[in-house]
DNA sequence: GTGAAAGCGCTAACAC
DNA sequence: GTGTTAGCGCTTTCAC
């Protein structure tokens, strides 16, 4: 059995509430008296109590607790960004309850489970659509999602600015002398909108992304890298683009790899970045040039959402550092 | 506010044990009226309630809970482990309470977060010492651990047979026929026990892995393997390996990487293989032969352990299963 | 300084 | 067939 404060009144013989006072902290400033304060704490410790959480939340004065909607945890991105928020939220105080919805909505007995919990907020991992928030929002619970999500109007966001981060990725290539663009990304919503915005870029400099440059060959972010390089040079026989702008490090890996089988050599022929900087960039094969995504400073942010209320419908953009390597070291000679 | 059942009970006029009955399924069973259960139904979805996890608790009947302990998140193993485990546990019917520890034995502080709630079960995903368990055995809760660990006599462990996945790596290499093999991992007790492993395999074919050959430079599985390539050059100017035996694919993608960067190229100068098969080792350059954890069905013998209680102290072994890439291939002349 | 008692939301005897 | 009641572990008035 658990050990439970009338246990530990019951030996001392002195009553619950008094128990409770001590272990809460507040027996102190009441003026009990410090002998019995001591034996009290001395007895719990030495009984191993823990309180209950259950009773605690209950009485309205549980332990903080965060539901993790987390998309996709396949995706390379998320183990990190899932480690850091563990790291964060455990340092504040908080418990996190866990859901893994794997690359769909989080259905009705995803969300039913988790209004179960006495949530303080719920964070959301990754992009999607967010329709199903409502009974959160309804009962007051506060929403953040870390990651670019179209249009969310009702919940907070953290998010990286898409914006900046390829505009410095495209300029960096520009600087190197490329001049025909390709991308490749995974057929999901949120790299679709990074295909949109690399091509409004590229535009804004006078240089175009024709469909036939841009592929989102599989909803997999790996497999769709995988099978970019091939798309793309089936797609483009007649003229190569000499530098692929990749949605993630995850789609870039891939492209990578597609691309050395098809025979092309990075950055030689072709080069190729990446969005995130994953550990795992800096060990591909080159290198990848990518945008880091500072994630300690966004999930601080959205913790500290979660904690304070926050304005919901706009995102709070974190800006990216380019990370120059291997995979785009290469001088193309301009047109 | 919350909707509790006496919000139901209310409205409609009857008592909060016959709302209950009727939301825990109990009602038909003992004989209600049709209707009636039928009016509670509608009122408490129109209402949106949804029951009190912590009172359910307290009463002894809430929802399972299990206690993820995470060792290390970023390394790009767990994501995937971790995914599979939210799955089937929520397909299970269990709620997942997280804690990341970074690379370190929970502390006292995690610790007693854990023990507040009422834990059906603790899952450990990774090695590590385990004797910060105690406290949970104590309260005869069930912890399983997913993962080899050494000496665990008082838990249950579910874990791959490494024996057999480096075995079969080596006869591998064996049949393409290296004989000059090498040995990168990461600086903790799961690789060093690991390198230990493949020595002993070794050795049994008759074959050396001295310790000039075998190196773990880093305590970070991917900096081991970015490191591993030129600590194995410098200590081996005289005769080079022909196949490097990596700990893990983490391990095995920096080695990659520094492997190419000290100008050696794979499979053509030397053979490398990894351990787990990550979805990422398909698409390393060149594409990595492996040994398969078969994650799906060592999560749901984990499970079903937390669910029924498991033998502690003995190791449920999975096969792996060899995958053999392009990493590997190439036929080496026998010496 | 300390204790008795009520109540958080829920379930399960036990009445009627 | 349905209601009353007690109690899970805890906090918090209120009383002494």
């Amino acid at each position: 059995m658990r050990v439970t404060q009338k246990d530990i009144a019951r030996r001392l013989g002195v009553s619950t509430s008094l128990v409770s006072r001590v272990l809460s902290g507040t027996a102190e400033s009441i003026g009990a008296n410090p002998g019995t304060i001591a034996r009290i704490r001395k007895e719990a410790e030495a009984l191993g109590y823990a309180p209950s959480a259950a009773a605690r939340q209950l009485r309205g004065r549980g332990p903080g607790l965060i539901g993790v909607v987390a998309a996709d945890l396949e995706d390379p991105f998320f183990g990190p960004l899932a480690a850091e928020v563990a790291r964060q939220a455990h340092a504040a105080g908080f418990a996190l309850t866990l859901v893994g919805v794997d690359r769909r909505v989080p259905d009705p007995s995803d969300i039913h489970a988790l209004l179960q919990y006495h949530l303080e907020g719920l964070l959301i991992l990754g992009g999607g659509p967010n329709a199903w928030v409502a009974p959160f929002l309804e009962r007051r619970i506060r929403v953040v999602r870390i990651g670019v999500g179209e249009g969310a109007p009702h919940i907070a966001q953290v998010a990286v600015d898409e914006i900046a981060g390829f505009a410095a990725l495209i300029d960096h290539l520009i600087d190197k002398g490329h001049r025909d663009f390709a991308f490749v990304g995974a057929d999901v919503p949120s790299h679709r909108r990074r295909r949109n915005l690399v091509r409004a870029l590229l535009r804004k400099r006078r240089l175009a992304l024709p469909a036939s440059r841009a592929v989102l060959p599989d909803s997999d972010v790996l497999e769709a890298g995988a099978r970019g390089g091939e798309k793309l040079v089936r797609a483009n026989s007649d003229q190569w683009p000499t530098a692929i702008i990749c949605s993630s490090d995850a789609v870039a890996l891939g492209v990578l790899r597609s691309v050395a089988s098809v025979g092309w050599r990075v950055p030689d022929h072709v080069s190729v970045t990446g969005f995130d900087d994953l550990a795992l960039a800096r060990l591909s094969n080159p290198p990848l040039t990518s945008a880091r995504q500072p994630i300690d400073n966004m999930v601080a942010d959205a913790l500290r959402m979660v904690r304070e209320g926050a304005p919901t419908g706009v995102s709070r953009l974190h800006a990216p550092i380019l990370v120059v390597r291997g995979s785009t070291d290469f001088a193309c000679r301009t047109t």
